[in-house]
DNA sequence: CAGCATCCACTCTGATACTG
DNA sequence: CAGTATCAGAGTGGATGCTG
């Protein structure tokens, strides 16, 4: 693993004598961001808007299958959370530019090492998928 | 899972019924991956079966907040996806031990980028959005 | 053009109770 | 120990219609 957030393993790695719980990594920020970049749209916009920045129904075409509401939902989030910059031109009729944040920017760089490996290994993992279902899959409520 | 999805690419993905410039990314494995491990529990699992091997319970004291229907849940949908290995030992009372296969190995390290990256900004990000709410929050159903 | 509002379906998650 | 079954609530995502 390549210098993790959480080092707490000294204890946790080694011995575990008793119950520790991973308070600290449970409870990371890892998790909060994943929920933040992790829903059907975020990472997306984020990789989209770094190539350049796009219009509101630019990015509607571009992506084709996400709704108003959710380019919007999504797009606020970014914002909200500093990591999509939103600019509006007083025009008529009205355009509105969205790019990314020098923070957002940052993010980009282990976005696409994620996405490259989702690229990668998309294959196997579609493949593993498949082989189970065949075996029989204990379904339950899944 | 249902949704979009570009089935598997080895040999029958190219020629889709699609008017977009972004074909090959917006429907691309990324973000099918993205739904498999940026789920509440996922990446914290393969994050922390990376450094050893776990058993059920052990898991479900380690992460304390789970709960056994999520921990298992969780833990079929990566076996599922050939990311992790689910070993049996048919010993009395039975042990169950979860490691990560090769290929969760290789998520490993995309995976604790974006860690990285989490923890390193989740201030900044904590700023914005704190920023933002004072500024007058929406009403809509965000 | 760039949204917001409303309704609705489906998914995710957790709590609880029970089993081999 | 290592699960499974069921129920219920919150969250996510989409379709449609309307506005400045």
């Amino acid at each position: 693993m390549s210098g993790t957030h959480t080092d707490v393993p000294s204890v946790v790695a080694h011995e575990l004598p008793r119950p520790v719980p991973l308070d600290e990594f449970a409870a990371c920020p890892v998790g909060e961001v994943f929920r933040r970049v992790g829903d059907r749209w975020s990472m997306l916009l984020v990789i989209l808007l770094g190539r350049r920045s796009y219009r509101y129904n630019e990015l509607h075409r571009a992506i084709e299958g996400i709704s108003q509401r959710m380019l919007t939902r999504t797009l606020r989030g970014l914002e909200t959370d500093g990591l999509v910059h939103r600019e509006v031109h007083p025009t008529v009729p009205p355009s509105v530019e969205y790019s990314l944040t020098p923070l957002g920017r940052t993010l980009l760089e282990p976005l696409s090492a994620l996405a490259d490996w989702a690229v990668l290994h998309e294959p196997e993992i579609a493949k593993a998928r498949a082989e189970r279902i065949r075996g029989g899959g204990p379904s339950s409520d899944l």
